[in-house]
DNA sequence: TGTACATCAGTGAACGCGCGTTCACTGATGTAC
DNA sequence: TGTACATCAGTGAACGCGCGTTCACTGATGTAC
């Protein structure tokens, strides 16, 4: 049954993968380890030869997933050119980011859990906040400006309380209705 | 044993009370049905005489959250005088409100979970999340101009994603230094 | 107003269930000679 | 390069525990006469 050093490593990055989308969709107190280590096609009892620890594997799909949404501001500042900064944030506070979860913010998604999670695990999130805060800095401008670091601080925070409060909402139109504000406010900054 | 309907009314308030500050220190899904009436002085066998379920407590829980909140911005606004709006965001964006999850904002609190709550608790959470904004506009003028209730809208959805944010942050000083940040960009609006 | 009975707030044991974690076991992979 | 043995990724049963909810029971409160 042994696998090689190869497929384990892929075995872990899937095991990661899946339950950074679990995480982020069902909540971490609400994602159990059998059900998430059955969704990845694997048995629990493997579990322990990957991760040390639920609370473990918290803090590398928090990782992922702000991996993920760096890779997407990137993009999105890249294609915006110019209006770099406006195109991360009609992203961010989109219908689609705010609807599907499970591929978005793991601040938005995961916030309230988050403040109860080990040191480690928060020091990921806190160090997940200040590299999206940077790439929001280098689409404002020269990101060692204070003024530049200090908009791209509020804007984050912002973006992470209006999703939030849109995904709350069952009332389709007043959720798009918040990201829309928060997104006329920050697109004038 | 049987308890006089003053009296049983007064447990359920207390009830409420006690879920409103656990819900908002330890999460929903954290927060279980026994330990909670324990720390109401109650054994657990009594709760279904009070509520449907554990999730229409939290809906009341949710509620009460909101009022105790709605509370502190009118008297923070009315401290506040001419300055009500920047006294409310001083407040709500303190080190005091970020350290003491279980007295404040249940959409800082328990924001991320209230995501995955039934429809009723999403919308009394909704409801709440107005209820503060009405409060925020009237701070800044005439509460049924739209400029104002958009204003109030962006500033109450910045606010909860700071806190959410600070209260993620385990260095003390990167935590504050968000509230700070956040309280400068919307103490000029 | 006094009495007999129904109501029901609160108790504490019990329900089935899922949780995070451990463990003996398997057999293919990796390693030492 | 071939063989013998150690390693360990993955399996599936089991651990103790807490979960939300139900229920028979208690006795004081509320009600009808």
């Amino acid at each position: 049954m042994r696998k090689s050093k190869i497929e384990a490593a892929e075995t872990r990055q899937h095991i990661v993968s899946v339950a950074s989308e679990e995480f982020r969709l069902n909540g971490i107190a609400s994602t159990g380890v059998v059900p998430l280590m059955s969704k990845a096609g694997l048995t629990h009892g493997g579990f322990y030869k990957h991760f040390e620890s639920k609370e473990q594997l918290v803090a590398e799909a928090c990782a992922l997933a702000v991996e993920g949404l760096v890779d997407k501001f990137n993009t999105a500042s890249a294609a915006g050119g110019e209006q770099g900064f406006r195109a991360i944030i009609e992203s961010y506070l989109s219908a689609d980011h705010s609807q599907n979860p499970e591929q978005g913010c793991p601040l938005a998604a995961m916030g309230s859990e988050l403040v109860r999670s080990d040191d480690y695990t928060r020091q990921v999130a806190s160090q997940g906040f200040y590299d999206l805060v940077g790439v929001l800095a280098k689409s404002l401008g020269n990101p060692n400006s204070e003024k530049v670091q200090s908009q791209a601080v509020f804007a984050m925070a912002a973006m992470v309380g209006a999703v939030t409060v849109s995904r709350i909402m069952s009332d389709e139109a007043a959720s798009l209705a918040v990201l829309n504000t928060v997104q006329q406010h920050l697109s004038v900054m």
